[in-house]
DNA sequence: TGCAACATCTTTTAAGGTTGCCATTTGGCA
DNA sequence: TGCCAAATGGCAACCTTAAAAGATGTTGCA
């Protein structure tokens, strides 16, 4: 593969030349331009990331963590990044921690081995001493760490209050709140606050029902759900944490012959696009995953040209009314 | 950040001897592998990546090239390299296409600068010139290209071949089939193909839905349904090419009042997770993402060692009856 | 005992592709 | 002639690793 010097040798040229050419800095004659381009077309020429990376001390890559790569929400969201990111020149390298500690620690340990520009770090559960006397910006994704890094979340707390507003004037008076992972603290968990507010406030009960983070990441709700719903006939309001569990409820109210809204009325969260693929669609709150990703990247750029970043972000939820309320 | 020089400074090495540590090679004592350990804790060493890399050539970074991040498919497809690429060691530079042209071109170029040690393309439209001259593996998925690079497929044919014979055994005499990209050629167009056979075998008259892959890479398919399935009161089997557009079908039919699958009988495509959170559940062809998602990176990390590949493979597919014939 | 041959461990040296800084050259203009 | 702008060249530095060479310690045998 060729190299700048290469191309500094077919063009005549010495390599600083060509870089200034390259990088479009300093004095360069339009002669010598035209005869760089040839020469890099001859060539095939792919400027090294490596050695470039190597003599500027940072690359162009920011370090995508996620918990879950399939799940819709995530899905979505690595795609917005990924397109914001573009936009701004940045790359990607996509880490998926599976849930565990040791993948995400593994990860990013390997983001500073890569001289990322920065790490996006999505709702993750890794030891905050990973973190100590890294140089390289963070930004956590629903997810605050003590430790300084800028936070962008959805207002949780908001969701939680407008599900049990919705929930109880349509009539609902014996609760379920599904998806909150017992095993993790997260700004997610403001939900449940906001949730629970509410149902103290109006005198409405309810039952939380708490999961594990391996539920989270085989995204299998089914059978939890089905033993709840079973144990607890006089349930009929559920606020689901995901559009995902949400939409397994449905099928678990189809499989007990529970109608939707009509017996038990059903809000997600999140608004990915299997809220509107269900029947009856799923009523929701709604995430600006487009925003989160967009802000999460321009944060993360702003801290690269050394700009003082806002502490936590949070950016505004609404319900969206479908067809399961 | 401490580079290996300083390491080895602490403890009181040459870079030499700290290197052959790090990589296990050669004489070490363990007194030596000791101090190692100790220096590089103390001073929170991580390897340079880029040293290493642009030392060796080559790195452990796959670039994975997909039209579309947020498609379940893709989604469920990414998920699964990653894990298998992760397993061997390899690394995922994330790269959307968003079915265009100009991006997928300039990701591929990207990934020759960043000199990774091969490329997956996931069924994309590059043209062919970008890969001259390349020396790196590229491995395709549900895609074939006449240059000599390795692909991997479903049996798509086949695929076909089962959603017609179910169909028609179900009774269904007035098809559709969505989904078809007609500007880009690629190994599902065989889908067609198999399912065309048995139709004229059959003598079943069926309507071919030719979409473009702005609704591809949009996931928006509903216009379109609509306005042909009113048009064709009389189609009573559809065959789509995916389970989003399944999805999405069974919405329209919905709006449109037809019974799903009383009047209209619905077979899908992938076996992704919407498959089972749609009422009624979808029946559909499925894909053996897995085994796909293993078997390129498999064959990535052969080419890398030198191995010859071989030049198509293609998995089998089933048919997953559930609900919607 | 003396020394060659070998095993074990470490250092020295060089290379890899790019960029930033400083030096040099050329031509134009006062 | 002197000065400046425009254009290009020379060289070190970034951090790591491979290969060769050097430095010890150990064994075997005359």
């Amino acid at each position: 593969m060729a190299t700048l010097k290469d191309v500094a040798k077919e063009a005549g040229l010495t390599t600083s030349t060509v870089s200034r050419v390259l990088n479009n800095r300093g004095y360069i004659s339009n002669n010598t331009r035209k005869k760089v381009g040839e020469a890099i077309k001859k060539l095939n020429y792919h400027p090294n990331e490596a050695a470039r990376s190597l003599r500027m001390k940072s690359t162009n890559t920011i370090g995508l963590i996620v918990p879950h790569v399939s799940h819709p929400y995530f899905a979505e969201m690595i795609s917005n990044m990924e397109a914001f990111a573009y936009e701004n020149g940045y790359k990607i390298l996509l880490c998926n921690s599976q849930c565990t500690h040791e993948k995400e620690e593994e990860y990013i340990r390997m983001c500073l081995s890569y001289k990322v520009a920065g790490i996006i770090l999505c709702s993750g559960s890794a030891a905050l001493e990973v973190f100590d006397g890294i140089d390289i910006p963070v930004i956590t994704m629903e997810r605050f760490l003590d430790n300084g890094t800028a936070s962008v979340e959805c207002d949780n707390r908001q969701g939680g209050v407008l599900a049990a507003e919705k929930l109880i004037a349509c009539g609902c008076r014996h609760l379920l709140h599904v998806g909150r992972i017992g095993t993790l603290s997260m700004p997610a968990d403001m939900r449940t606050e906001g949730f629970k507010d509410v149902c103290d406030k109006k005198k409405v009960p309810f039952i939380e029902l708490i999961t594990e983070d391996t539920l989270y990441c085989n995204m299998e709700y089914s059978e939890l759900l089905e033993s709840t719903l079973s144990a607890h006939p006089e349930i009929d309001g559920v606020f689901a944490n995901s559009d995902v569990i949400a939409a397994q409820t449905l099928q678990v109210c189809r499989k007990l012959n529970i109608s939707v809204p009509e017996k038990v009325k059903i809000i997600g969260f999140d608004d990915v696009n299997i809220a509107t693929l269900t029947t009856p669609q799923l009523t929701t709150i709604h995430q600006p995953v487009k925003e989160m990703s967009k802000m999460a990247v321009n944060m993360l750029h702003d801290a690269v040209a050394g700009k003082l970043l806002v502490r936590r972000t949070v950016l505004p939820v609404n319900l969206i009314e479908r067809e399961t309320t």
